[in-house]
DNA sequence: ATGAAAGCGCTAACAG
DNA sequence: CTGTTAGCGCTTTCAT
């Protein structure tokens, strides 16, 4: 039972003496070899441990089943319910995954492309390194006509999806429900504005300043990457803004999470003094104290929406090109953070 | 430059007027082909965009350059950590890595287990989902001589490696600083018993109050897992309990997370009137109040393991069965849930 | 309803 | 140092 050769169509075909041909149609049910027969290759099959050859079949029908991903970093919250949304879909459909981690960096994007692309992948889902700027490393994909969704991000490239939420919509969103609890002096803590996301919930910041007349003051927009050093630094930049923010929108929940317990620890209230309003929902954002406001980013739902499209697109189910960006809805989480004027949300 | 055949060896072959082994084997580097026609083939190909076909060469060589990974759940920072070192190593030496999720079932972790079987992979990292009982899914990998090596548990399973830390120690030291904190009456809050890391864990809590000659109380022990509903009755168990206990180790910093902020909420004072440590070091532990106090996780360091050990033994640099067990070092991390006697550790 | 035969692109003996 | 040859296992015309 041990470490025995491979068993091929061929062996079926001996032992039961048809032809390979016959086998391998009988196998994907094909409805011209005889139900008989069919019934009988499928025994003999299963009795004799037959396992079909992946590569084989690949080599033959020019396609390998597997979806590439390309994650700007694995070590992120939101990336992983992503990834699970994706796994989940291609599970169903009978994809593979194959994933790969560019750890922020768009040098390793290209490589991780590159991967991918020798790999054969019939399709890729990709979310863009923070500094990725070239997109010459999808070019090959575009050549084959391998079909490319993007997530969270806008490629520019033609003939790919990129499914979204509105983060124009949703920064207007978050800084507008501060505004509604009273803030009028609101600064903003963002990681590196280039990145596409962020800039666009910066426009939302500053169309509902607009909006509400409140004047834009340019010292209140703080640039830190995500991390606890850089948010700490902005926390303290704010605090020493004269006169002090009446609220803060960071564009994402550990950061906001940072800035909260900075300022708790140098006696500023939250929300008394500052409103805070975070982005993503991270699990972090219901812990601390006090819990969070924020906008919720549906990542496990933009995991599914961008592999399902993928493969309706591979089996020809969606025309390439006909829908280019899918937009996932979003929704506010009010909780203690924000709460300026003390109207609970329950 | 659209859509073009795939260039094969073949067609460098054509192109240079050599024969197709020649080509295959200069792409191969191999020093029996002449530096010149090496040279001269490398830059052909380039030049054609020729792209090596994955699957001819698997199909002959019987290796697809894959490593598969089972991960008992993708939404978890451990999870994540650990894959991107897997990730790391994988990249490094040349083999991909296809990723796939068990969403904390067992039933789909055997599904998993076929599917990367299927995809011929070389080798397989797993990690066994909490219900993980039967082994029967490894048997293919077993008779095949495929190598397995498994993360953060023992799978009994004869020439399967294991990358883990020794729970058991975590254990006892997470509960002997609670000890040495001035606790006595100390209180265990942990996922499933049944899965190996977390009754390890508890061994380690035994053996530190048994060191320490204090008795054990059954009723101390709360089985939660480690969402936030559970952790948050277990939270309400201990504060029913008479009389209270001291000190709680809790085998999650997310649970422990919820805790604190349910003892704080009831107005039980941490770690002034229960201290608390976590396990993980998740993020978390930071930027709650109190900071927990935690054992950490070394994730990546894990993973990275895993992968390299895998890989050498692929590559034939050790010998299958040679290394059953390998242990990551962890450490005790203190920070304020659990400084009960005001001794602060910087 | 089934079979024969040709190849997908690559590699590894075995010859030279 | 290079070429010839024979497959790896499967699918798919084209016949029958």
């Amino acid at each position: 039972m041990d470490n025995q050769k491979e068993v091929t169509i061929y062996d079926i075909a001996r032992n039961l003496k048809v032809s390979p041909s016959t086998v391998s149609r009988a196998l994907k049910d094909d409805p011209t070899v005889s139900k008989k027969t069919r019934k009988k290759i499928f025994e003999t099959a299963a009795q004799m441990g037959y396992r079909s050859n992946l590569f084989a079949r690949s080599l033959r029908q020019q396609s390998t089943s597997t979806i590439g991903v390309i994650a700007f970093d694995l070590n992120n919250g939101v990336m992983s319910s992503i990834l699970s949304g994706i796994e989940k879909i291609a599970n169903e459909t009978g994809y593979g995954v194959i994933i790969t981690d560019s750890s922020l960096s768009a040098a390793k994007e290209a490589l991780n492309a590159e991967n991918l692309f020798q790999r054969r992948v019939d399709g890729v889902i990709a979310s863009l390194a923070p500094d990725s700027k070239e997109r010459d490393h999808f070019k090959p994909f575009i050549e084959k006509h391998i079909p490319l969704v993007f997530i969270d991000g806008v490629s520019g490239i033609p003939d790919s999806t990129s499914v979204i939420i509105d983060n124009a919509m949703c920064g207007y969103i978050a800084t507008t429900h501060l505004i509604e609890q009273g803030c009028r002096r609101i600064a903003h803590v963002t990681p590196d504005l280039r990145h596409d996301i962020y800039s666009l919930r910066y426009e939302g910041y500053l169309d509902a300043l607009r909006e509400n007349e409140i004047p834009f003051d340019e010292s209140l927009v703080l640039t830190a990457a995500p991390t606890e050093e850089a948010s700490e630094e902005a926390a303290k930049k704010i605090m020493d803004l004269k006169p002090l923010p009446d609220g803060v929108f960071v564009s994402n929940d550990f950061a906001a999470a940072v800035c909260i317990r900075s300022f708790l620890d140098h006696g500023i209230k939250v929300p008394g003094d500052v409103a805070v309003i975070g982005f993503n929902n991270d699990v972090i954002g219901k812990l601390i104290s006090p819990t969070l406001s924020t906008v919720n980013y549906p990542g496990k739902e933009m995991g599914e929406t961008a592999a399902r499209h993928l493969v309706n697109q591979l089996k020809g189910t969606v025309n390439i090109g006909s829908i280019s960006t899918l937009t996932i809805r979003t929704d506010l989480i009010v909780r203690q953070s924000s709460l300026k004027n003390g109207k609970d949300p329950a």
